[in-house]
DNA sequence: ACAAGGAAATGGTCTAACCATTATAAATAT
DNA sequence: ATATTTATAATGGTTAGACCATTTCCTTGT
């Protein structure tokens, strides 16, 4: 028995019966029809002058229920022949949109993005220590091993040495064999990089810091310290934010 | 200064720079109208018909425009005369509706995310006796007493109960300081809540067992036993977890 | 074999009307 | 006077049919 939540699992436990709306009947259609597998990501739904048809509605309708579920991330629809409706696999882009509209909003400052990535950075790594396997290990090393040669080829090389130690936060987070963690590691990354990319570059001293961090994790990981790991990951980010903090004046 | 990414924002580094589709441009100034403050939370946007007119478009483009940002939950539209566009305050749901969407499509399994459940509110409730004031205090103590009531009453008023258990929760998510908390509580809430109001209701012992935890947990954020509390309502949720899935066939 | 050009499919936009819903004002009854 | 009912009008929801813009892919010519 698949578990099922009591009908249309909505988020807000129900939502406002308006089926007046058609477009948002077309859009449960399609969706539902996605969700069950009708459609597989990568699959073409029919072009808009057939759906319309098949919906008994006028294209505009459609169009809206369409626009909808483009912006739920269901959908992604492309132009000119043999173009139109695609089934996506991802869905995260919606994810890190709302945590941007909320950031853009002000209902969340930067400084409680970069604590929040603290916590779940130590998490993560605290799970992935619990978890990891040989084959994981060998993994890390890996990642560390070119990370290291970055940082020894010096001061110049600081994006690719910056983009090891992000593969190697990704693979913790597969490590720790909770999705969830991805898609939120996805989320705080997508939108704490585009400040990331206004103040750095860094300098030698962290990025000797950094790499340093990581070998202590690795080590922590290997031998199933787990609160020790956690603690260590919590502490790099940490370190982390605050030398970029104090490269601009605190913000509120 | 105020922090600001480079230009726009937006998550993926980049947005497709597809600005032939005017109904996109029409939803970015909106949205940045909205942002920038020119339009509070309760304020209305102008009727379609004159909209239409602002932006020099028809009116068919400009609500693919309207459904894209009340997708963002940005605004709620509402019919009849004096109804229209009107700016929302929270912007959670399409937080609680992706994190539906990644379940329903199998991404994630409800056992990542009440494990994930777990480790969140053991953060929670570590960061909330971190920084728990006096007032604080006393607000937990009066859901708690509350929560005595309940339990004292019976089997009968378990509904009430766990609702006193949610609010105290939230209290602590609350008290922990970060927004973020707020929204991940409630993200992970909404989508959890229709299968626990399937499978409930519980029994008397569950009950007193939950009700036996949140006094200790009170107990230790008191004290600020940072560590012990978190690892108490981690336990706390386990449990609960634990109870819920006895309650059917183990899922996959 | 390759390049240039054109035909066709598909999404994007526009127009102009009508339908459905609802707050408010007007009319009516008590 | 007050309450109830009814009519009005503003606003979103929908429709129909046309045309534009983009892109693939096939034809044609070299």
């Amino acid at each position: 028995m698949i578990l099922q939540p009591s009908e249309k699992s909505k988020p807000g436990l129900f939502r406002a019966a308006r089926q007046n709306r058609i477009f948002q009947d077309v859009v449960d259609q399609i969706q539902e029809a996605i969700l069950r597998g009708d459609f597989q990501p990568g699959d073409m739904l029919p072009p808009e002058r057939e759906l319309k048809e098949s919906f008994q509605t006028s294209r505009g309708t459609l169009r809206e229920a369409l626009r909808v579920l483009e912006q739920k991330g269901l959908i992604e629809i492309r132009l000119g022949v043999s173009g139109g409706a695609v089934v996506k696999a991802g869905m995260t882009e919606p994810l890190s949109e709302s945590l941007g509209l909320l950031l853009r909003y002000r209902k969340i400052s930067l400084a409680h993005l970069t604590e929040f990535r603290e916590d779940v950075e130590g998490l993560v790594t605290a799970r992935a220590a619990e978890r990891a396997g040989s084959a994981d290990i060998e993994k890390l090393e890996k990642l560390l091993s070119r990370a290291s040669e970055m940082v020894a080829a010096g001061i110049g090389r600081w994006r690719e040495f910056l983009d090891a130690d992000k593969q190697f936060h990704q693979s913790l987070s597969r490590i720790a064999g909770n999705p969830i963690y991805i898609f939120i590691h996805d989320m705080i990354h997508d939108n704490i990089q585009p400040y990331y990319d206004v103040f750095l570059p860094p300098d030698e001293k962290m990025l000797r810091q950094n790499y340093q961090d990581l070998c202590e994790i690795l080590e922590s990981v290997k031998h199933r310290q787990v609160s020790a790991a956690g603690e260590q990951a919590r502490m790099h980010v940490h370190r982390f934010n605050e030398y970029m903090r104090a490269r601009h004046r605190p913000d509120a």
